[in-house]
DNA sequence: TTGCGTGCAAAGGTTTTGCATGGCA
DNA sequence: TGCCATGCAAAACCTTTGCACGCAA
Protein backbone atom coordinates (compact mmCIF):
# COMPACT_ATOMS: atom_id res chain seq x y z
CA UNK A 1 0.00 0.00 0.00
CA UNK A 2 1.89 3.44 -0.86
CA UNK A 3 1.12 6.82 1.32
CA UNK A 4 -1.83 8.60 0.80
CA UNK A 5 -1.67 12.21 1.46
CA UNK A 6 -4.79 14.76 2.50
CA UNK A 7 -4.82 17.26 0.35
CA UNK A 8 -7.20 20.19 0.08
CA UNK A 9 -7.38 19.23 -3.24
CA UNK A 10 -7.89 15.79 -2.72
CA UNK A 11 -10.59 16.56 -0.20
CA UNK A 12 -13.08 18.53 -2.32
CA UNK A 13 -12.85 15.90 -4.99
CA UNK A 14 -14.29 13.65 -2.15
CA UNK A 15 -16.91 15.88 -0.87
CA UNK A 16 -17.94 15.87 -5.19
CA UNK A 17 -17.86 12.48 -5.01
CA UNK A 18 -19.81 11.84 -2.48
CA UNK A 19 -22.61 14.60 -2.88
CA UNK A 20 -22.83 12.77 -6.73
CA UNK A 21 -22.93 9.10 -5.66
CA UNK A 22 -24.76 6.69 -8.01
CA UNK A 23 -24.68 9.59 -10.72
CA UNK A 24 -22.24 9.47 -13.29
CA UNK A 25 -20.03 12.54 -13.96
CA UNK A 26 -17.41 14.28 -16.21
CA UNK A 27 -14.50 15.59 -15.37
CA UNK A 28 -16.02 18.60 -16.62
CA UNK A 29 -18.65 18.58 -14.47
CA UNK A 30 -16.01 18.68 -11.63
CA UNK A 31 -14.55 21.62 -12.78
CA UNK A 32 -17.98 23.15 -13.61
CA UNK A 33 -18.70 23.22 -10.34
CA UNK A 34 -15.86 23.82 -8.31
CA UNK A 35 -15.96 26.97 -10.73
CA UNK A 36 -19.09 27.57 -9.46
CA UNK A 37 -18.74 27.07 -5.65
CA UNK A 38 -15.37 29.52 -6.29
CA UNK A 39 -13.21 26.36 -5.37
CA UNK A 40 -10.15 26.10 -7.64
CA UNK A 41 -8.22 22.97 -8.48
CA UNK A 42 -6.58 22.51 -11.43
CA UNK A 43 -7.88 20.16 -13.85
CA UNK A 44 -4.50 17.94 -14.11
CA UNK A 45 -5.05 17.22 -10.38
CA UNK A 46 -8.71 16.47 -10.95
CA UNK A 47 -7.86 13.71 -13.65
CA UNK A 48 -5.28 12.14 -11.66
CA UNK A 49 -7.26 11.40 -9.16
CA UNK A 50 -9.85 10.40 -10.60
CA UNK A 51 -7.08 7.92 -12.39
CA UNK A 52 -5.99 6.98 -9.52
CA UNK A 53 -9.32 6.09 -7.63
CA UNK A 54 -10.17 4.53 -11.04
CA UNK A 55 -6.99 2.24 -10.76
CA UNK A 56 -7.94 1.36 -7.09
CA UNK A 57 -11.63 0.62 -8.06
CA UNK A 58 -12.96 3.04 -6.52
CA UNK A 59 -14.63 4.73 -9.64
CA UNK A 60 -16.09 3.20 -12.47
CA UNK A 61 -15.27 4.94 -15.27
CA UNK A 62 -16.62 4.33 -19.11
CA UNK A 63 -17.52 6.37 -22.45
CA UNK A 64 -20.46 7.08 -23.63
CA UNK A 65 -21.39 8.08 -27.19
CA UNK A 66 -23.87 10.46 -25.91
CA UNK A 67 -21.50 11.72 -23.62
CA UNK A 68 -18.84 14.08 -24.51
CA UNK A 69 -15.41 12.77 -22.44
CA UNK A 70 -15.13 9.86 -20.15
CA UNK A 71 -17.97 9.68 -17.47
CA UNK A 72 -17.01 8.26 -14.26
CA UNK A 73 -19.35 6.95 -11.08
CA UNK A 74 -18.33 6.75 -7.14
CA UNK A 75 -19.14 3.59 -5.61
CA UNK A 76 -20.21 4.92 -2.01
CA UNK A 77 -19.64 1.54 -0.27
CA UNK A 78 -16.00 0.75 -2.06
CA UNK A 79 -17.90 -2.44 -4.35
CA UNK A 80 -15.15 -4.07 -6.08
CA UNK A 81 -16.61 -2.50 -9.09
CA UNK A 82 -13.68 -4.70 -11.20
CA UNK A 83 -15.55 -8.01 -10.71
CA UNK A 84 -19.32 -7.82 -10.95
CA UNK A 85 -21.41 -6.42 -13.66
CA UNK A 86 -22.63 -3.07 -14.07
CA UNK A 87 -26.54 -1.97 -16.25
CA UNK A 88 -26.78 1.34 -17.06
CA UNK A 89 -29.95 3.37 -17.08
CA UNK A 90 -29.58 4.85 -20.91
CA UNK A 91 -31.61 7.94 -19.95
CA UNK A 92 -30.67 8.97 -16.63
CA UNK A 93 -27.19 7.50 -17.02
CA UNK A 94 -27.64 5.67 -12.75
CA UNK A 95 -25.41 2.68 -12.20
CA UNK A 96 -26.53 -0.48 -11.25
CA UNK A 97 -24.13 -2.99 -9.45
CA UNK A 98 -25.61 -6.33 -10.07
CA UNK A 99 -25.20 -9.33 -8.25
CA UNK A 100 -22.96 -11.99 -10.52
CA UNK A 101 -25.21 -15.12 -9.96
CA UNK A 102 -28.07 -13.70 -12.41
CA UNK A 103 -25.22 -14.37 -14.86
CA UNK A 104 -23.99 -17.78 -13.63
CA UNK A 105 -25.53 -19.12 -16.89
CA UNK A 106 -25.09 -17.20 -19.54
CA UNK A 107 -21.58 -17.26 -18.51
CA UNK A 108 -21.36 -21.09 -19.38
CA UNK A 109 -23.45 -20.78 -22.54
CA UNK A 110 -21.02 -17.45 -23.98
CA UNK A 111 -18.07 -19.69 -23.44
CA UNK A 112 -19.72 -22.87 -24.34
CA UNK A 113 -21.18 -21.28 -27.71
CA UNK A 114 -19.31 -18.34 -28.62
CA UNK A 115 -15.77 -19.00 -26.84
CA UNK A 116 -15.97 -15.61 -25.17
CA UNK A 117 -15.28 -15.27 -21.54
CA UNK A 118 -17.28 -12.85 -19.88
CA UNK A 119 -15.04 -10.15 -17.77
CA UNK A 120 -17.59 -8.88 -15.48
CA UNK A 121 -15.58 -5.96 -14.81
CA UNK A 122 -16.20 -4.19 -18.06
CA UNK A 123 -19.45 -5.34 -18.85
CA UNK A 124 -22.37 -2.91 -18.56
CA UNK A 125 -25.92 -4.14 -19.75
CA UNK A 126 -28.26 -1.07 -20.86
CA UNK A 127 -31.60 -0.68 -20.39
CA UNK A 128 -34.11 1.62 -18.90
CA UNK A 129 -34.49 2.06 -14.98
CA UNK A 130 -38.15 2.50 -13.04
CA UNK A 131 -37.74 6.37 -12.45
CA UNK A 132 -37.32 6.49 -16.23
CA UNK A 133 -39.78 4.30 -17.86
CA UNK A 134 -42.80 5.87 -16.13
CA UNK A 135 -41.87 9.58 -17.37
CA UNK B 1 -34.48 10.93 -50.18
CA UNK B 2 -31.31 13.19 -50.23
CA UNK B 3 -29.36 13.22 -53.59
CA UNK B 4 -25.86 11.45 -52.93
CA UNK B 5 -22.65 12.41 -55.41
CA UNK B 6 -20.48 9.39 -55.88
CA UNK B 7 -17.15 10.94 -55.36
CA UNK B 8 -13.61 9.96 -55.06
CA UNK B 9 -13.11 9.84 -51.20
CA UNK B 10 -16.55 8.47 -50.45
CA UNK B 11 -15.54 5.29 -52.45
CA UNK B 12 -12.37 5.66 -51.17
CA UNK B 13 -14.11 5.19 -47.84
CA UNK B 14 -16.48 2.75 -48.39
CA UNK B 15 -13.83 0.46 -49.48
CA UNK B 16 -12.30 0.60 -46.67
CA UNK B 17 -15.30 -0.21 -44.74
CA UNK B 18 -16.14 -2.61 -47.13
CA UNK B 19 -12.44 -4.73 -46.41
CA UNK B 20 -13.14 -4.25 -43.14
CA UNK B 21 -16.86 -5.22 -42.25
CA UNK B 22 -17.21 -6.64 -38.88
CA UNK B 23 -14.19 -5.32 -37.42
CA UNK B 24 -13.95 -2.04 -35.09
CA UNK B 25 -11.99 0.93 -36.42
CA UNK B 26 -11.61 4.55 -35.53
CA UNK B 27 -11.44 7.92 -37.91
CA UNK B 28 -7.52 7.20 -37.11
CA UNK B 29 -7.47 3.89 -38.56
CA UNK B 30 -8.74 5.06 -41.79
CA UNK B 31 -6.42 7.75 -42.34
CA UNK B 32 -3.30 5.40 -41.36
CA UNK B 33 -4.58 3.15 -44.27
CA UNK B 34 -4.90 5.75 -46.48
CA UNK B 35 -2.44 7.11 -45.60
CA UNK B 36 0.01 4.03 -45.91
CA UNK B 37 -1.72 3.29 -49.59
CA UNK B 38 -0.73 7.14 -50.98
CA UNK B 39 -4.56 7.44 -50.85
CA UNK B 40 -4.67 11.17 -49.66
CA UNK B 41 -8.38 12.08 -48.03
CA UNK B 42 -9.13 15.25 -45.65
CA UNK B 43 -9.91 14.04 -42.29
CA UNK B 44 -13.19 16.42 -41.95
CA UNK B 45 -14.11 14.46 -45.27
CA UNK B 46 -13.36 11.32 -43.28
CA UNK B 47 -15.71 12.51 -40.21
CA UNK B 48 -17.96 13.64 -42.27
CA UNK B 49 -18.66 10.54 -44.03
CA UNK B 50 -18.53 8.18 -41.31
CA UNK B 51 -21.56 10.78 -39.59
CA UNK B 52 -23.46 10.64 -42.29
CA UNK B 53 -23.25 6.60 -42.31
CA UNK B 54 -24.31 6.85 -38.60
CA UNK B 55 -27.72 8.66 -38.96
CA UNK B 56 -28.17 6.72 -41.91
CA UNK B 57 -28.34 3.74 -39.30
CA UNK B 58 -25.35 1.64 -41.80
CA UNK B 59 -22.74 2.05 -39.45
CA UNK B 60 -22.56 1.27 -35.73
CA UNK B 61 -20.69 3.71 -33.42
CA UNK B 62 -19.91 3.61 -30.00
CA UNK B 63 -16.78 4.82 -27.48
CA UNK B 64 -14.83 2.31 -25.96
CA UNK B 65 -12.49 2.96 -22.26
CA UNK B 66 -9.59 1.67 -24.16
CA UNK B 67 -9.64 2.99 -27.59
CA UNK B 68 -8.57 6.33 -28.50
CA UNK B 69 -11.44 8.40 -30.40
CA UNK B 70 -15.04 6.79 -31.44
CA UNK B 71 -15.25 3.16 -32.67
CA UNK B 72 -16.89 2.56 -35.97
CA UNK B 73 -18.74 -0.80 -37.32
CA UNK B 74 -20.07 -1.43 -40.56
CA UNK B 75 -22.49 -3.61 -40.59
CA UNK B 76 -22.55 -5.71 -43.87
CA UNK B 77 -25.61 -7.18 -44.05
CA UNK B 78 -27.39 -4.47 -42.37
CA UNK B 79 -27.89 -6.92 -39.34
CA UNK B 80 -31.22 -5.79 -37.17
CA UNK B 81 -28.73 -4.68 -34.50
CA UNK B 82 -30.83 -3.24 -32.71
CA UNK B 83 -32.49 -6.40 -31.61
CA UNK B 84 -29.94 -8.20 -29.94
CA UNK B 85 -26.93 -8.05 -27.75
CA UNK B 86 -23.38 -7.83 -29.04
CA UNK B 87 -20.25 -8.94 -26.81
CA UNK B 88 -17.45 -7.28 -27.63
CA UNK B 89 -13.77 -8.95 -27.66
CA UNK B 90 -11.70 -6.54 -25.24
CA UNK B 91 -8.23 -7.44 -26.77
CA UNK B 92 -9.40 -7.63 -30.77
CA UNK B 93 -12.60 -5.63 -30.73
CA UNK B 94 -14.30 -7.96 -32.49
CA UNK B 95 -18.02 -7.83 -32.00
CA UNK B 96 -20.13 -11.10 -31.82
CA UNK B 97 -23.92 -11.03 -32.17
CA UNK B 98 -25.64 -13.20 -29.54
CA UNK B 99 -28.77 -15.05 -29.70
CA UNK B 100 -31.08 -13.61 -27.04
CA UNK B 101 -32.54 -16.65 -25.80
CA UNK B 102 -29.36 -16.37 -23.48
CA UNK B 103 -30.50 -14.04 -22.01
CA UNK B 104 -34.16 -14.75 -21.26
CA UNK B 105 -33.65 -15.46 -17.64
CA UNK B 106 -31.57 -12.57 -17.34
CA UNK B 107 -34.00 -10.06 -18.61
CA UNK B 108 -36.77 -11.36 -16.14
CA UNK B 109 -34.12 -11.28 -13.14
CA UNK B 110 -33.22 -7.61 -13.72
CA UNK B 111 -36.70 -6.35 -13.98
CA UNK B 112 -37.99 -8.24 -10.92
CA UNK B 113 -34.68 -7.77 -8.79
CA UNK B 114 -33.42 -3.94 -10.05
CA UNK B 115 -36.85 -2.89 -12.09
CA UNK B 116 -34.20 -2.45 -14.99
CA UNK B 117 -35.55 -2.88 -18.42
CA UNK B 118 -32.55 -4.54 -20.80
CA UNK B 119 -32.26 -2.52 -23.91
CA UNK B 120 -31.24 -5.55 -26.35
CA UNK B 121 -29.53 -3.30 -29.12
CA UNK B 122 -27.42 -1.05 -26.76
CA UNK B 123 -26.25 -3.81 -24.63
CA UNK B 124 -22.71 -4.83 -25.24
CA UNK B 125 -20.76 -7.34 -23.47
CA UNK B 126 -17.41 -7.42 -22.57
CA UNK B 127 -15.14 -10.55 -22.44
CA UNK B 128 -12.07 -12.37 -24.23
CA UNK B 129 -12.42 -14.30 -27.16
CA UNK B 130 -11.17 -17.53 -28.04
CA UNK B 131 -8.26 -16.46 -30.44
CA UNK B 132 -7.15 -13.81 -28.18
CA UNK B 133 -6.99 -15.84 -24.45
CA UNK B 134 -5.00 -18.13 -26.85
CA UNK B 135 -2.37 -15.75 -27.14
C1' DT C 1 13.29 15.77 5.70
C1' DT C 2 11.06 12.80 2.43
C1' DG C 3 8.37 12.08 -1.18
C1' DC C 4 3.60 12.61 -2.61
C1' DG C 5 0.48 16.11 -4.63
C1' DT C 6 -0.48 20.35 -6.95
C1' DG C 7 -0.48 24.10 -10.24
C1' DC C 8 0.93 25.84 -14.47
C1' DA C 9 1.89 25.76 -19.06
C1' DA C 10 2.45 23.33 -23.04
C1' DA C 11 1.51 19.69 -25.99
C1' DG C 12 -1.03 15.78 -28.08
C1' DG C 13 -5.07 13.72 -29.86
C1' DT C 14 -9.83 13.82 -31.61
C1' DT C 15 -13.53 16.18 -33.64
C1' DT C 16 -15.92 20.31 -35.42
C1' DT C 17 -16.56 24.38 -38.19
C1' DG C 18 -16.29 28.18 -41.67
C1' DC C 19 -15.22 29.19 -46.09
C1' DA C 20 -13.79 28.98 -50.66
C1' DT C 21 -13.25 25.67 -54.22
C1' DG C 22 -14.17 21.49 -56.76
C1' DG C 23 -16.89 18.34 -59.13
C1' DC C 24 -21.09 15.22 -59.79
C1' DA C 25 -25.58 15.02 -62.05
C1' DT D 1 -26.19 25.23 -63.75
C1' DG D 2 -27.32 23.81 -59.09
C1' DC D 3 -25.96 21.50 -55.25
C1' DC D 4 -23.48 18.47 -52.74
C1' DA D 5 -18.80 17.24 -51.27
C1' DT D 6 -14.11 18.28 -50.42
C1' DG D 7 -9.88 20.42 -48.75
C1' DC D 8 -7.70 23.50 -45.82
C1' DA D 9 -6.93 25.92 -41.84
C1' DA D 10 -8.29 27.16 -37.55
C1' DA D 11 -10.53 26.29 -33.45
C1' DA D 12 -12.71 23.72 -29.73
C1' DC D 13 -12.41 20.00 -26.61
C1' DC D 14 -10.59 16.54 -23.67
C1' DT D 15 -6.62 14.61 -21.66
C1' DT D 16 -1.71 13.98 -20.69
C1' DT D 17 2.89 15.38 -19.42
C1' DG D 18 7.10 17.76 -17.58
C1' DC D 19 8.73 20.52 -14.20
C1' DA D 20 9.23 23.25 -10.26
C1' DC D 21 7.17 24.17 -6.05
C1' DG D 22 4.19 23.21 -2.03
C1' DC D 23 2.91 20.66 1.66
C1' DA D 24 1.50 16.43 4.54
C1' DA D 25 3.48 13.05 7.42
Amino acid sequence: MKNEYKTKSRNAIFEYLKENRDRRFTARDIMDTFSDQGEEVDKSTIYRNLEKLCKEGRLISYKDKDVNGTCYQYSEDNKECNCHIHAKCSVCGKIYHLDNKLFENVEKDLLDKYGIDIDYGKTVIAGKCNNCRKS
